[in-house]
DNA sequence: TGTGTATGACCCTTATAGTCCGTTGACTTA
DNA sequence: TAAGTCAACGGACTATAAGGGTCATACACA
């Protein structure tokens, strides 16, 4: 599966356990909310500081954030 | 730490343990020889594809890159 | 019905990611 | 003295990430 779409889902999947809305999400990160729902359905390539800005806003590390069985091989 | 130089670093770290040249990792990742340098000294914003290459080229999975202390916390 | 909230899909700028050319200095080996 | 490898750096260029506008859809509730 493609690294966009994996990464995306993650977020997804981190931000739903918060009970955050998209937006709610890019107010924390500091990015634009249509942004958010790009990056969740996979359609945007990311850079390392955006990235970083939602996982912080995830409220898990970097490590954590990769730490899910999709990335593992 | 800024995301950028530790990404490099671990790059960097990895590539050392391979014994592989900044060139010979840029070939294998099919990324520019002069922007692997870049990389490592934290000078570049790498998207998640270009990672992912570099990554991929290093032998090792993405969940295991981010297992690295400077990514926990 | 309407009104609000959440998400998704386009489309279009502009800021910057990434490429490609070259040079330089440190180090090694002949 | 070369002649090679390696890393770092700069300038110019091209490709695309990031940001933002707008409209559509679905759902809940008054």
């Amino acid at each position: 599966m493609d690294i966009k779409l994996k990464v995306g889902q993650r977020i997804k999947q981190l931000r739903k356990e918060l009970e955050l809305s998209q937006e709610a999400l890019s107010l924390k990160a500091d990015v634009d909310r249509t942004y958010v729902t790009d990056v969740e359905n996979g359609r945007r390539n990311v850079s390392l500081e955006i990235l970083e800005r939602l996982i912080k806003a995830l409220n898990v590390s970097i490590a954590e954030f990769f730490n899910a069985k999709e990335f593992k091989k």
